[in-house]
RNA sequence: GGGGCGGUAGUUCAGCAUGGUGUAGAACGCCGGCCUGUCACGUCGGAGGUCGCGGGUUCAAGUCCCGUCCGCCCCGCCA
């Protein structure tokens, strides 16, 4: 029986008979005298197994190889002080030895089970062998915190009254969003269940049902391309609240926030800034901005009214805009550098960039615009001698997510984003539709559940794209890691928005008739928000992939190379199943 | 669906631009010997290769060309 753990003892349990078992970490043989670092979850225990004292014990020490599953029992010695170790927790003492069993012997690991030796492996083969690389301290720790996470959300939650409440895995296939992924049904052969997408209906369901208060952390699956931060199954912390405010939200989950971060030991400002959408759009480019580094996007159109350099000329006579980032220490940028950065915008469908480099005199790639010009847009976008000025001009849309882009992308390659800054922010006013060109159609930006505000709320069917939802999104970063709003809870709006969005009535009918229903049945206010679990562990452990903090990921092409999912199914499960293959790729 | 990077020993990589460089190298790991205080032990010796796969060009292909598979990143997509 295990006595002890390989992190415990320590010099008070000095003359202790102990059993430790664990994994071979390391063998060190020094003929008559062998060592073993002996390891579990708990840390590292240090063996030693002496041939004159315990010959048996010696002989096994010295079979054992690397990640042998071991037994030892012996004696707790403490190290003279020539020989303590205080690169770990139980160096002070050791255990000398007096019986070694090998409770199972154990392959060479394909690659070491030890962080910071040499390059660490492939990702692709630490997946296959993902049992392997879960024994990593790496992934050992952040399962941990992650595991101190999840617990710390359920006691913040119930302190506050929530009730964690499960919701269906087998849910109804909707419209809107993202894919679903599909369950065929045995009982029902040609009919599916999904996979939720989130539990968004059943949480505005408890809220009729009076819980009030709610939350869940819960999976998600979304059948749609993977990236560093996104999986085909994903677990958020789902909140939701009756008679909430935008603001009582926030005043929610800010503190909750600041109790996570305090696991990893960062100490967190709030209030937490707000930015409306549009005025995050406007000075970065984005709904996700990065507060860690300015380098704003300053508008200079007022500066170019009268100008004639043809491509601005055409961007303002076009209702476009003319705006720049001011770059500090740009100036010495090469011009290959330069060609970069233009390249970089033009993924943006930006025509071209204007640079201008602030050294001895203005250089200019447009030096048509004459040198009083460029000292004003210089002056305009706050830029120094020293600096660059990138200017693009176009339509505000593109003008504004390419010089977003560029923002992000400068200030990634110059490390202007301090990793050991948490910056959050909570963007507001998003807008309630976006137009989709390719359907012709318009579609919500959060989810057609969210409120419009109420002042907004009349000009649903006449002006769309100028009503505002009470949604938000939680930003760090520039990662967004979380989102909510404030519901409909009226039958009557929402089917109003189901229409602009051109969900008809016999639809809305079909697949939401229940949620409708519910409605005409007093249902109270009510919103909430989502957090991103895997992300906000991922910053918390200071990693660049949700995949770390995953313990069994997939592939950015969504399979699992340890279980070589997914797979062909028996032709007598489709069969029960009433399904057929129709075709396969590549036959 | 599109773009980029990568795939060579168990692992991480070099070699590829400009085809021939003696038997395709290095480090770590692995195997064996020696070693009584190591803790990334040391030391001596050794084994280990479908250069992702298929086709093509060539007297000759790890290296050039075409196709394909796999991993990673990004765009589209992700209410």
């Amino acid at each position: 029986m295990r006595t002890h753990t390989c992190g415990e003892l320590r010099p008070e349990h000095a003359g202790a008979r102990v059993t430790l078992m664990g994994w071979v970490h390391r063998r060190r043989d020094l003929g008559p005298l062998t060592f073993l670092d002996l390891r579990d979850r708990y840390g590292i225990t240090q063996i030693v197994c002496d041939e004159q004292r315990a010959p048996e014990a010696h002989a096994v020490a010295k079979q054992v190889r690397n990640e042998y599953v071991i037994a030892v029992t012996g004696t707790v010695v403490r190290r003279v002080p020539e020989t303590v170790n205080p690169k770990i927790a139980t160096g002070e003492i050791e255990v000398v030895a007096e019986r070694v069993i090998v409770l199972n012997p154990a392959k060479t690991p394909p690659f070491p089970i030890e962080d910071e030796r040499g390059s660490p492996p492939s990702e692709e083969v630490r997946l296959k062998y993902r049992y392997l690389d879960l024994r990593r301290p790496r992934l050992q720790r952040n399962l941990i915190l992650r595991h101190r996470a999840a617990l710390a959300v359920r006691q913040y939650f119930d302190r506050h009254g929530f009730l964690e409440i499960e919701t269906p895995m087998l849910i109804k296939s909707t419209p809107e969003g993202a894919r679903d992924f599909i369950v065929p049904s045995r009982l029902h052969p040609g009919k599916f269940y999904a996979l939720p997408q989130s539990p968004q209906l059943f949480k505005q369901l408890l809220m009729v049902a009076g819980f009030d208060r709610y939350f869940q952390i819960v999976r998600c699956f979304r059948d749609e391309d993977l990236r560093a931060d996104r999986q085909p199954e994903f677990t958020q912390i789902d909140v939701e609240m009756s008679f909430a405010t935008p603001e009582m939200i926030f005043a929610l989950i800010e503190p909750l926030i600041e109790e996570l971060c305090l696991l990893v030991g960062r100490e967190v400002v709030r209030p937490f800034p707000r930015l409306p959408f549009a005025e995050a759009i406007e000075r970065y480019g984005t709904d996700k901005p990065d507060l860690r580094f300015g380098m704003e996007l300053v508008d200079v159109s007022p500066w170019l009214q009268d100008v004639e350099f043809v491509p601005y000329r055409r961007a303002l006579d076009g209702g476009g805009v003319i705006k720049g980032i001011a770059v500090r220490g740009g100036a010495k940028y090469s011009r290959k550098r330069l060609d970069e950065l233009a390249a970089v915008a033009r993924r943006t469908g930006l025509s071209g960039l204007t640079w201008v480099k602030l050294g001895d005199g203005e250089v200019a790639s447009a030096p048509a615009l004459g040198p009083a010009r460029l000292e004003a847009l210089a002056r305009a976008v706050g830029a120094e001698r020293g600096d660059l000025v990138l200017i693009a001009a176009g339509p505000r849309t593109v003008v504004n997510q390419a010089l977003g882009l560029l923002r992000v992308e400068i200030a990634r390659r110059e490390g202007l984003a301090d990793g050991g800054q948490f910056r959050f922010v909570w963007i507001t006013d998003f807008p309630m539709f976006e137009w989709e060109a390719s359907e012709q159609r318009w579609s919500a930006v959060h989810h057609p559940f969210t409120s419009p505000r109420d002042e907004d709320v009349d000009r649903l069917e006449t002006d769309p794209a100028s009503v505002r939802a009470k949604a938000y999104d939680l930003v760090l970063n520039g990662v967004e890691i979380g989102g909510g709003s404030i519901r409909i809870h009226r039958r009557d709006v929402q089917q109003r928005v189901f229409r602009v969005i051109g969900l008809g009535e016999e639809e809305a009918r079909q697949k939401f008739g229940f949620l409708l229903d519910a409605f005409e049945y007093g249902a109270p206010p009510h919103g909430g928000i989502a957090l991103g679990f895997d992300r906000l562990i991922m910053l918390l452990a200071g990693e660049t992939s949700i995949r770390e903090v995953i313990a069994f990921p997939k592939t950015a092409s969504a399979t699992d190379l340890m279980l070589d999912s997914p797979s062909e199914v028996s032709p007598a499960q489709l069969e029960e199943l009433g399904l057929a293959i129709i075709s396969r790729r590549g036959e």
